[in-house]
DNA sequence: TTAGGGTTAG
């Protein structure tokens, strides 16, 4: 079944009864006056009681008022009046009810010291959390859970740590809890994953010895904290072994694969979970995590299968489910079933949901219409945040809009007072350096006040294949290999740029540098979903069971083209072939396949959606627009950075891209 | 008393 956003079940939910006024139940506000406290009080009101109550309803601020007549407030009445500043975000009323609460002597009480940990944390006062902690006598193993999570939380995991190490020495009995709050320090205490991956394992190896591993929730934790690192395998061990499953454990495995470019793995634990786990139902996080594993393949028909579940299911209440979907309609190219839909949800956009459609327009070349939807955005009273500033700067990138973009990036600390991060900086390294203007773009890292990140540097790098400035890119890759020296997509950059100045030695050099760090190209890899099925291809791919056709078809075609004074660019082979060889090569790229896939295998008028891995190759970019015209086809292409929609012979990239 | 998974960009 097919889902489109005029589905029935689309129509709002009927409302719910109107709920009573807060405490009408309980007290009406005429005997609330009389309790005011300048009224003499009757002996027999249970303030406790009330306060409690009064709490719970939200309704603080009557609360306190009553608690100074009460002579003999108990731990629950504390306990809830703790409760409440922390969900009013009340400082001082909380900092006013601890002093009171020490006033009574709860001070050396484990319990309320928890409540009270808890509380400080969540109003970013980590001292106060601490201070109760340490003039707590009795420190319960809730007392050090509380604090554990306050630090792991806060940007002082590496106290979280510190905090653990002391549990250690101290002979304190560690419990589950103990384990997941210090799994989470380890990923938030070090931006530098090799570190972060030790302390996981030497964690993961303790709670192993004291088998506290097969405890749903550290399984899961550690599923999760491996798919941070990047490391899927480590987080499919665990997964595999885990004695007990619920819907949390799935979805973090569903999670972990589709975070870490393995889409069609996560889609495939998302059927398996549903075939085989029958007291296992998706809910939001999971539909999510799914939607994001067909966004991630450009798998429409599997996208929309999932918003027909979603529907039926009433999921499409929950804002994160909603915006995963519009996410996904635009990373599928469905640009107008996106729009259709946040058009529908006037009133509860959030910067999320915003940011999708700007990004959206971006990456479809609509430079312009993204900067309008961003001003619409602001007078709808949304405030922008980093990433909406990386996805306009990115709009303004692949559309040439350099002057708009300098403008927005200026407004970002002057308007709106965010400090630009390495990101955005990298996004106007990529909007000066595509145009052309790469002198300005080295400028602009080298008044950076922060170190710049390997993606500034990257992008520099891309402006430089572009625009074959040898010695510019043989700077930025000097600071590439030093920062992150594995990463093979770097070397072969500079390869390309290299054989397109046919510096064949400097090309055979960096290659070697390749191999001596046994480091491999990241080989392009194409696909097409053609009746909800997934195919994909490799370059000169001799396994596909059509290829004859597909290379048939293709040397038609190409025969076609120049007698239209088509030339093949074979300057984007990389190696110092002959003429005939780089052209054989050139044919068999797997975006090609995907095409002539497309061509002979969907329905005539249907829209050809293919995505790469890689960049879209110069080449095939060509080839694609005349097929569009000779085919009278639209074809559709996402690449890792953008869309190219090519029809009638043109793309909407326009050529700069 | 306490805990685990998610949406936007790059």
């Amino acid at each position: 079944m097919v889902a489109s956003y005029a589905h029935p079940s689309l129509r709002p939910f009927p409302l719910p009864p109107k709920l009573p006024s807060p405490c009408s139940h309980l007290l009406s506000f005429k005997t609330l006056s009389s309790l005011s406290p300048t009224t003499p009080t009757s002996a027999s009101a249970d303030y406790n009681h009330i306060i409690q109550s009064l709490c719970n309803n939200g309704d603080l601020h009557r609360a306190l008022h009553l608690l100074p007549q009460e002579r003999h407030p108990t731990q629950r009445t504390y306990e809830a009046l703790i409760l409440a500043c922390a969900r009013r975000n009340a400082a001082a009323l909380g900092a006013a009810v601890h002093r009171r609460l020490v006033e009574d002597g709860f001070d050396r009480d484990p319990f309320l010291a928890t409540k009270l940990i808890d509380m400080y944390a969540h109003l970013g006062a980590l001292d106060d959390a601490r201070n109760v902690f340490d003039e707590t006598p009795e420190k319960t193993i809730f007392v050090w859970n509380a604090l554990l999570k306050a630090l792991a939380l806060a940007d002082v995991a590496e106290e979280a740590l510190a905090l653990l190490r002391e549990m250690g020495r101290r002979g304190v009995a560690m419990d589950s809890f103990t384990y997941s709050h210090a799994l989470k320090a380890c990923i938030a205490s070090s931006s530098h994953p090799p570190l972060a991956a030790d302390r996981v394992r030497e964690i993961h190896g303790h709670a192993v010895r004291r088998g506290f591993e097969s405890r749903v929730h550290v399984g899961t934790t550690l599923v999760d904290c491996y798919a941070k690192l990047g490391l899927v395998s480590y987080a499919e061990r665990v997964f595999d072994e885990m004695p007990e499953r619920n819907v949390v454990s799935w979805t973090a495995m569903i999670a972990c694969r589709a975070k870490n470019e393995r889409p069609f793995d996560a889609l495939d634990l998302f059927y398996q979970m549903m075939v085989s786990e029958p007291d296992v139902s998706p809910n939001s996080v999971t539909m999510v995590s799914a939607l994001q594993a067909s966004a991630g393949l450009a798998a429409l028909g599997q996208g929309k299968i999932m918003h027909a579940y979603i529907l039926r299911k009433g999921l499409d209440s929950i804002l994160s489910v909603f915006n995963a979907l519009i996410a996904m309609y635009m990373k599928c190219g469905s640009l107008n079933t996106a729009l259709r839909l946040f058009d529908s949800m006037s009133g509860r956009r959030d910067v999320v949901s915003w940011n999708s459609i700007i990004s959206g327009y971006g990456s479809l070349g609509f430079g312009a219409k993204a900067i309008q939807v961003f001003e619409e955005m602001v007078e709808s009273g949304i405030k922008p945040s980093s990433i909406t500033f990386v996805s306009v700067l990115g709009a303004c990138s692949h559309s040439g809009l350099v002057e708009e973009g300098k403008r927005l990036f200026d407004s970002m600390s002057q308007v709106y007072g965010l400090t630009p991060r390495a990101e955005h900086y990298a996004c106007m390294v990529d909007l000066l350096g595509r145009a052309g203007r790469l002198d300005e773009a080295a400028e602009i890292i080298k008044e950076m006040r922060i170190e710049p990140s390997p993606k500034v540097w990257g992008s520099l790098l891309g402006a430089c294949r572009i625009h074959g400035r040898v010695e510019l890119a043989e700077m930025a890759c000097t600071h590439l290999f030093e920062l992150e020296p594995t990463n093979a997509g770097n070397y072969v950059l500079l390869a390309d740029i290299y054989a397109e100045a046919k510096l064949w030695e400097e090309v055979g050099r960096v290659k070697k540098l390749l191999e001596e760090r046994s480091l491999e190209k990241v080989p392009g890899c194409s696909w097409i979903e053609v009746k909800k099925k997934i195919y994909s291809f490799v370059s000169v791919d001799e396994l596909n069971p059509q290829i004859e056709q597909l290379h048939a078809l293709l040397i038609q075609l190409v025969m076609e083209m120049k007698k239209d004074g088509y030339v093949p660019n074979t300057k984007v082979v990389l190696y110092d072939l002959d003429h005939e060889e780089k052209e054989r090569i050139l044919l068999g790229h797997s975006e090609k396949l995907a095409v002539a896939f497309g061509l002979i295998n969907s329905g005539k008028g249907e829209v050809i959606r293919i995505t790469k891995n890689l960049r879209l190759c110069e080449d095939c970019h060509s080839v694609t627009k005349f097929i569009s015209r000779f085919a009278s086809r639209e074809i559709l292409v996402r690449d890792v950075n953008r869309f190219h929609h090519f029809k009638d012979g043109v793309c909407s990239c326009r050529d700069y891209w």
